[in-house]
DNA sequence: CACTTTTCCCAAAACGTTTTGGGAAAAGGG
DNA sequence: CCCTTTTCCCAAAACGTTTTGGGAAAAGTG
């Protein structure tokens, strides 16, 4: 109040709050109300040209900017988006994460919106921090990622008609709205190419079906053999089992050349990339030569690795962007059930993929 | 307004809004002022408690939560950390920066506040990124990682008196508040120890010195040489340049072993694992037999790899927390000058830690 | 000129809290 | 019993915006 008594901002030294300026006082400097300066900024057509200029220029000159708590009240959005990661799931090794991370926050920030963010250990955590946010008035909609076959985030967020995307998918009846990469066809895609090239052995490394993801590799892959008249056998394809400390790539690449008749290429995840490499090391076949490989992700590894590795790449961070903008839509009140896509993912052949001899 | 008239929430199923309450609504329910409700909620001595438990049962019982925006605006707080992150630097590739991040914002949830994220490209949009924040009035404090020895964003917020505290340090004169690893401590422990074995040849594989952490290593690495009487051989030391693509872990370890008097022991960051497994295992070297390693950070590959890595171990997650409760600190007023901790960081001896024969 | 329309601006209300500054009733003190 | 203190509650103001509902002056119309 002192400070709205002098109306100039110049000459306060005492510390960051008295550098700012509020609309009264901008409103006070131009001997306008606040009412037609607020309305010349947000580009209101009653207001004249000539004193929306003057209003702006003003506003640039004293480095104006309307407090986001203040206008989030009246306007009665948070201008926020939540969304909550966890770190048992060695997502974060990707950088395909940081990647779709960076597509939604940059997107977010465009948009003047905030990104939130909650680190939860497991489920339940998961759960109450999503809780947090959406009971607790502090976010306008929920991003999702790293989503289950069956997701109670889903169903919840459902029952109370609250906006939010998914990165993914799952199983629920009711219409959503979603963003998710082809699995399937990335695989098919791979699959074929390899039998293609003339693999008949063509062997599957992959995650935990509780997730959504790995059941679209398999049905991706399933899919590739059966187009390319291969059968399926089921010594080829290892699937991760929950929290069985045993298993990793290593010991499945291992045991797939025990076999009487072990493959001659392998798809994968290319977080797995470091174990296979081992393995094939100890067994003295070499990558690219004795046996074909194809991951899904563009890990740095993969290009650096010598030979470097073919993969599947999916664009995490238009994938990002586009998440945001549905999120956007579902908040203004659309359909959610109108915004489902499925992304397609481009292969990139490098070395380790190969015609037998 | 129609809400408000009925009183009782049930019975309202027309979407998300309606079924939340306020304090309005909630104090009308309870026949008291919303003033001794939201006191009470407070648990301010000036209310019995008699009502107080009424309130509170009945607060319960209907789910309210007060809106954090309207709270916000009215105490002039956002409530609100920020924190900007960059996906260039692999950082994320750490299970540390994920602990660490996962220390903070449940600190920060514990605190009634929210942690919004920025993810920028480049310094530029960093500080693009961290500015937004600051001089937009959209949080209290800013948590700043991945210091650089002359990194601007520090004299920013020095210069605006705003609060801060850094994971790391800089050169700085002016007083400010940071969390620190003790970097140097732990290169110069796990030198001397490695000296202590009996190993006489030891090599130092470091970041990027621009970046503060890596100053840290090496003089705990020459400290370390000195305090076990081995001298400086300028040729057991690799340092990484500006992005130069060329140079990797890989490389260098080859290019160590070229040397006529190779070393015995590696000293690195652990994100370098890979490549300098790999090389040993072309140069028929065996870790923990021909060549001892010991890295920096306990990533997951660490414990898993056979032979499994001596490491360095900090506690990121405990320094988040730590790194949240200064700042908390430092936003009620208190001198930041005050908090500047070092961490201590442990050693974890595995197998690839021995004795030269 | 008298009337209508358009242009441009503003006072007041509203968003949902917390804080301020009492004030009435009950309890304590002599 | 009267006066002081304590207990318990509340009306109103404030936080900084945006929106509502005009309203005065200027411009157009016949």
């Amino acid at each position: 109040m002192f400070l709205e008594q002098s109306g100039n901002r110049i000459g306060f030294g005492e510390g960051f709050k008295s550098m700012t300026i509020n609309l009264k006082q901008l409103s006070k400097l131009l001997k306008l109300s606040p009412t037609t300066v607020s309305r010349a900024l947000a580009d209101y057509p009653d207001v004249s040209a000539k004193t929306r200029a003057r209003v702006k220029q003003m506003a640039i000159q004293q480095g104006y900017q309307p407090n986001p708590v203040a206008r989030r009240l009246q306007k009665g959005k948070t201008e926020t988006i939540g969304i909550v990661i966890t770190p048992e799931q060695n997502y974060f090794s990707d950088t395909f994460f940081i990647d779709l991370l960076s597509g939604i926050s940059n997107q977010i920030t465009r948009a003047g919106y905030e990104l939130i963010l909650g680190v939860a250990s497991d489920e339940e955590h998961e759960m109450q921090s999503m809780r947090r946010m959406v009971e607790g008035k502090r976010v306008d909609g929920m991003i999702l990622t790293l989503i289950r076959e069956q997701d109670p985030r889903v169903g919840y967020l459902l029952d109370r008609d609250f906006p939010f995307v998914l990165y993914g998918r799952t199983r629920e009846t009711r219409p959503y709205a979603f963003v998710d990469m082809d699995g399937k066809q990335a695989f098919e895609k791979a699959c074929t190419y390899l039998a293609g090239l003339g693999h008949r052995r063509i062997a599957l490394l992959n995650g935990e079906p509780g997730f959504m993801f790995p059941v679209g590799c398999r049905e991706g892959y399933e899919s590739g053999l059966f187009l390319s008249g291969l059968e399926l056998d089921p010594d080829l394809i290892r699937e991760w089992k929950h929290k069985d400390p045993s298993q990793s790539s290593y010991r499945w690449t291992l045991e797939l050349f025990k076999n009487d008749n072990p493959p001659t290429a392998i798809l994968f995840q290319t977080e797995a990339v470091n174990g296979i490499f081992k393995a094939l090391d100890e067994l003295d076949l070499q990558p690219g030569k004795d046996v074909a490989l194809i991951g899904y992700d563009d890990l740095e590894i993969a290009r650096i690795h010598r030979p470097s590795l073919s993969v599947l790449r999916p664009q995490a961070r238009e994938a990002g962007q586009r998440v945001v903008n549905i999120l956007m839509e579902v908040i203004k009140g659309e359909d959610p059930g109108k915004f489902q896509e499925i992304h397609q993912v481009e292969m990139v052949i490098r070395e380790t993929s190969f015609a037998p001899s």
